[in-house]
DNA sequence: ATCCCTCGTGTAATCGATTCCACGAGGAGG
DNA sequence: CCTCCTCGTGGAATCGATTACACGAGGGAT
């Protein structure tokens, strides 16, 4: 593969010239200049990235840590986090945790030791050793969708509370006194903090959250399966059971059809994490939806901020429920399709 | 960060003696060793992979470009190549083309400048110039699922001559005799091929294949939606519609639902692809599963294969067909569902 | 005519690793 | 006791770029 000296050879003109066209730097005649590109354009020559990268000591990359790349969240995420990073100029290298720490760890060590500029993580778990190290090392980091307290760093995130509420007083009104959450784990802030925002909207309703009522899954389709097959076995089982992301949702419909009982006749469903399927599923899904398009360049922008040296910010936007007929149906009533 | 000289300078050895302890070089002490080591602990050292690479002129990362990550075939595939990629001791970049040639050759130039050792393509069109280049100067290479005629790479794919034909023999035995397809884009070999297959498994049992009954669509829900619409204008419309990826039958599924009438019953649907929502929309949609895992970890061990010196082999490996409900039932059969 | 700038260019240092080569110490063999 | 290897080590070249610095040519001001 052709190098800069080759360039400056076919060209006749030292390296450093060569280098300065291609960089736009203002002083260099215009004909050193066309006698460049014409080598460029003859040898098909192409900087080479990390010998660039070594010198400049930046690589114009991100790198993205996200916690399941099988989770539709989390790769339409991953594709909005991508398209800005382009149109700002970086590349974007993504490592999937599959909410495993030990993986998680792996990515970021080997995303740091391929110095990328920044790092965009959805921490797995309370923080991974290698995450905490990233942090207070000060590599430009900013957390999206899920984030560990106390950690110096910008979070971007969607906030619930407002839309579970909502839920709770959809649930509520079609007569639902039972309901039962299929939790993530508690160690991500996600995973505890849509417990505790279902926790608080059924108090407002006078309604109890029972411990035999929360299931305690990992964000996947099996544990799904699995926490709703206890909330069936149950001496009274619940009247609703509202999964913390899609596929634990996945999971519960799994559940809920190797029974042979209908949603929502038998049971009802909601999910946190709306997807296009939720539309076409039997029946379709009520849930709750994140502006994850606007999640993903958000945090990007803070990410760049923070590398270019702006101060970075932390945003925070409101989900919002889509009503569906998982839950059940008022005689008449105005819902949302998406 | 810390470099190699720092690591050297505390532990009072030359630059050398660490980079063979690093790279565990036989001839080092065993004090200079135990020394070296205290020394990497104490700093923190982790090596610059992009000076590494500079030197070594191989960055032990394969670039993957798909033609869409929104789509749950591809994200599967993205995550088997990246497992296989880690057991084999390498990174994963992957590249989302979103179906659009000019952004598939952005990601080929872009991973070709970062040096990767490989590279993984599901060509999106008929090969873009970066990506002929490529092909042509000798970068190891390997098509997965798409490839392109009349390039010397090797190929990993499916086959689903034989599921389309079981298919077709499905749909004529429950009395379907009008059947048409939303292919994907002739550039592309499973745009193409998927149409021939079923033209041909149609002709096994005297039926035709008309204009009328081809729509062109290009892998996306929105495409699958108006050529549905299309086939419903039709003064004799199919009585059923095979789309060749699970996006259009998405999109055949919005269309059909927006018109107000149900499948099978008014129209039968069936999918190239399977995925885990398939079981659980309504109905549940028949389709052509691929050996996606399978396929993922076949491309990357041809890939490294090329890549340290052994001979790539291409692989085909056969779809099979998973009957649910949304062609219509028979009386009494034994359906799998997975 | 002299001085001083500006402009275009080249030489060489540098980034952080790997690796060839040379060198000195010590042991084995004659 | 001398020679020859082997072993452990360090010096320095190298990968392909960027960029500080030096330098010579040419133009404008005095």
């Amino acid at each position: 593969m052709a190098s800069i000296k080759d360039v400056a050879a076919e060209a006749g003109v030292s390296v450093a010239t060569v280098s300065r066209v291609l960089n736009d730097h203002p002083s260099v005649s215009a004909e050193a200049r066309t006698r460049v590109m014409a080598a460029v354009q003859n040898l098909g020559y192409r900087p080479n990235a990390v010998a660039r990268s070594l010198r400049t000591d930046q690589t114009r990359t991100l790198g993205l840590v996200i916690s399941d790349v099988l989770n539709p969240y989390f790769t339409e995420l991953a594709r909005s986090v991508e398209e800005e990073a382009r149109a700002l100029g970086y590349s974007v290298i993504i490592g999937n945790a599959d909410e495993r720490p030990d993986l998680q760890d792996h990515h970021v060590r080997t995303l740091l030791d391929r110095r990328i500029d920044g790092l965009l993580v959805s921490p797995t778990d309370g923080g991974s050793p290698g995450m905490l190290d990233a942090a207070r090392t000060g590599t430009p980091m900013v957390f999206v969708d899920r984030w560990i307290a106390g950690v110096e760093v910008p979070v971007v995130r969607a906030d619930g509370r407002s839309a579970v509420r909502d839920l709770v007083a959809h649930l509520h009104a079609l007569g639902h006194r039972r309901l039962a959450i299929i939790a993530g784990p508690a160690a991500t802030t996600t995973g505890s903090e849509r417990v505790h925002a279902f926790r608080e909207a059924l108090a407002e309703h006078g309604l109890p959250l029972p411990d035999a009522y929360i299931g305690q899954g990992d964000f996947q389709a099996e544990s799904g399966r699995r926490v709703t097959e206890g909330f069936l076995d149950l001496p009274e089982p619940p009247e609703v059971v509202f999964a913390a992301d899609n596929l634990m949702a996945l999971g519960a419909l799994d559940a809920v059809r190797a029974r042979g009982m209908r949603v929502p006749e038998d049971i009802a469903l909601a999910a946190f994490d709306d997807i296009p399927w939720f539309v076409h599923t039997d029946p379709p899904i009520t849930a709750i939806a994140q502006p994850t398009g606007d999640l993903g360049r958000a945090a990007v922008r803070a990410l760049v901020d923070r590398i270019e040296g702006r101060p970075p910010q932390s945003v925070t936007l409101p989900a919002r429920l889509v009503v569906r007929r998982s839950c059940g149906e008022f005689p008449a009533t105005n819902r949302s399709e998406s």
